[in-house]
RNA sequence: GGAGGCGUCGCCUAGUCCGGUCUAUGGCGCCGCACUGCUAAUGCGGUUUGGGUUUAUCGCCCAUCGGGAGUUCAAAUCUCCCCGCCUCCGCCA
């Protein structure tokens, strides 16, 4: 939910972040006009609503000297006041009924037009879809793998001869985009998993294990529940979702709390399964486990001012730089462009780490500015002095594992199959520094 | 799943039976002022949140007692539904 007061003082500024999103400007039009009608019929109720109290309080001190009243007669004048008055605010009390009735409606138009509405994008982020991206940084050389004499393998079959990952009964048991850990590919994503929180815990975040299964307000309030809707998992029976990732459940986790500005900033490392339908994906990605329904991700989350947002969002992309760093991953650093923000980011920075397989970079980390966006919506609030406002939330993947276990496999394997085991690695997986295949 | 109890403006708490002087009591905490070498103590005042209006301020109005619906001129208080917490029973990793 982006500002209101905006609406009124400079829609201007909201159209033109819609153009840059390529989205819907016209509802920015929509919604002043809106904004406006409910604003006319608040007026109206809390008039009428205003006279009804009056009327309503002057009845009950009566009622207490007509207890008191000392003869019928006083009883009699006393009584016939009351009648009077009960009269008046009775027959206010339908206009009261009515107006509140129009003032619900347009409050309700109002707001569901209000949260088709994504957030402002940074004037920063590069303008255009998906391929518009701006490189912001390249890290690392990409192995020359025909100067050392064998061509790479992908990662499922590399995956496949450790005994690693195994897709086939994935398949078989849960259907496509499943796959199994198993061995050695269960002992990295526990390596990873401790590294990860290891490096998290020592820039101070706090761990944090997350539910999976939320209510419609945490899906609606990270907004998830607008574009995104058909990527979500939704559980019919009982009216819940299947987090996609624990950035949902992390940003409700302060949900209706006012937190103090000496509080801040709050820092998390959650873990938690993320869930996936992949709608609009089909053939895209099928083999192996770069695209999968189910899988497990180490997110960082942070509640901060909105003055202190921008510089947070560069803390969370180094951090996410350290960590591919430790993996010895070449990987390169993209600015998102307008049109592929999703709605709750003003901006988003990508880290691609590099497939030799596939000839490029693939998207293993994500880190969003969703400034007062999500913060609004979920109804999170920081207390400065007297002052209460919206906070600012920002996200970012430490380690989304199916992807890093890709990208290790992939760039450390060996001419003979085998797989280098980065040395920060190592300590998490007894010393081994090599995976070597079974068959 | 069953039975019972509970949910009040940061925390604790009065009020709910029997609707109206509830503009929600008191304590703690916090903020301001006064007093005092400093601190502490004490005294006085302030202290829910959201919205509207005004905006240079003061202010005024509406809503808010877990959430929603209803009855009523009027709901913390009455009715119904829902949610959460606690205790016990059952089941269970």
């Amino acid at each position: 939910m982006i500002d209101p007061q905006i609406l009124r003082t400079d829609p201007e500024r909201i159209r033109e972040s819609q153009r840059r999103r390529g989205e819907n400007v016209d509802l920015v039009d929509d919604l002043v006009a809106a904004d406006v009608t409910k604003r006319a019929a608040q007026q109206e109720f809390e008039d009428l609503r205003g006279q009804q109290n009056t009327l309503s309080k002057q009845i009950g001190p009566l009622q207490g000297t007509l207890k008191q009243a000392a003869d019928a007669a006083a009883r009699a004048q006393v009584q016939s006041r009351v009648d009077v008055l009960m009269a008046n605010a009775s027959a206010l009390a339908d206009q009261v009924k009515t107006a509140e009735a129009t003032f619900n409606a347009a409050s309700e138009a109002a707001d569901l037009l209000v949260l088709q509405l994504s957030n402002l994008v940074n004037l920063d982020s590069p303008v255009g879809g998906e391929a518009d991206f701006k490189i912001l940084e390249l890290v690392g050389t990409p192995r020359d793998f025909a100067a050392e004499g064998f061509e790479p393998k992908d990662h499922l079959d590399i995956g496949e001869r450790l005994g690693a990952i195994d897709t086939g009964r994935g398949a078989k048991v849960s259907g496509a985009r499943f796959f199994y850990l198993v061995g050695v590919g269960a002992q990295l994503e526990f390596a990873l998993l401790n590294l990860a929180m290891q490096q998290a815990m020592g820039n101070g975040l706090i761990p944090i294990i997350t539910p999976t299964m939320v209510l419609p307000g945490a899906m609606e309030g990270t907004g998830f529940l607008g574009q995104a809707a058909e990527n979500v998992y939704r559980i019919e029976s009982d009216d819940m979702y299947l987090v996609g990732t624990s950035e949902v459940a992390l940003a409700a986790f302060h949900g209706d709390e006012i937190i103090d500005a000496d509080q801040l900033p709050l820092r998390y490392a959650g873990w938690s399964t993320c869930f996936r339908r992949e709608a609009g994906s089909y053939g895209k990605d099928t083999r192996g486990i770069i695209r999968v329904h189910q899988f497990d991700k180490v997110e960082m989350f942070v509640f901060t001012s909105p003055e202190d947002a921008e510089a947070e969002h560069q803390r969370l992309l180094q951090w996410e730089k350290d960590f591919i760093d430790a993996l010895e991953i070449p990987y390169r650093v993209i600015d998102v462009a307008t049109g592929d923000l999703g709605s709750s980011a003003a901006r988003k920075f990508d880290i691609e780490a590099w497939i030799p397989t596939q000839g490029t970079y693939r998207e293993v980390t994500s880190t969003s500015n969703t400034t007062e966006f999500q913060a609004r919506r979920l109804k999170i609030r920081m207390r400065a002095g007297k002052e209460v406002r919206p906070l600012a939330t920002l996200n970012g993947t430490l380690c989304a594992m199916p992807r890093i276990i890709v990208a290790i496999l992939e760039n450390h394997q060996q001419a003979d199959g085998s797989v280098r085991i980065p040395a920060a690695l190592q300590p998490f997986l007894a010393g081994q520094q090599v995976f070597t295949p079974k068959v």
